[in-house]
DNA sequence: CTGCATCCGTTATGATACTG
DNA sequence: CAGTATCATAACGGATGCAG
């Protein structure tokens, strides 16, 4: 019910992003994302671990921040489509770089 | 009670990241280390806004986990100097990413 | 199918005072 | 200066039931 004043302007950049990256969900499902749009049900097979509460929840927040476009259909039954917006995109070195730490941090640890 | 058998191995690499990065405060931690190599009462003044339990403690982690070196100088009054490891420089790449997201996403709120 | 609301336990984070 | 202990609160996350 509450807008924050003014939630990412105009401070150091890092920390904007963590604001709008951070959290255990949202860089995997934008992840996600980047290989194709899909459906919620799409969504939660691929990320199998994640409830639907926190789902849908993560996602509402990126369609505020205008990081995912959400698309519904109006058809009956119900469906939507989610997909990455040109903001989105921005988001896809910053999990590039995840992946490569992650890769070679673990591969440090076979040396 | 339980330890998760396999913590950071053989895993979604940006998982991993995602577990030894996330979280509110180390990549500013780090953000600062890749400067120079500090003490703990000169990274409490450079992030004025972390509590000195959450420093010490994320610093710990960091330490555990091999990204960053903590070396005791064995004086009174102690002395203490935290630095990046060889492991810790590779999440410098991911700082990177979110700098550049963090600018890029500003830059387009303003256009 | 998609999405929302509620209850509830766990974790994360913080303020403060204290120790060596 | 570096680090610890205690206590409180806020945020996170999950299960479930309900609605359009």
């Amino acid at each position: 019910m509450d807008k924050p004043p003014v939630p990412v302007t105009a401070r150091c950049p890092v920390r904007t992003a963590l604001e709008l990256l951070g959290g255990k969900w949202k860089l995997l499902i934008l992840y996600q994302l980047e290989q194709s749009p899909a459906r919620l049900s799409a969504l939660k097979a691929r990320i199998p671990d994640i409830s639907e509460k926190m789902l849908i929840q993560e996602l509402k927040v990126m369609v505020d921040s205008g990081l995912v476009h959400r698309k519904n259909f109006g058809e009956v039954p119900p469906r939507v489509e989610y997909r990455l917006t040109e903001k989105g995109r921005l988001a896809m070195p910053v999990i590039a770089a995840c992946r490569a730490f992650g890769q070679a941090y673990v591969r440090g640890l076979r040396e």
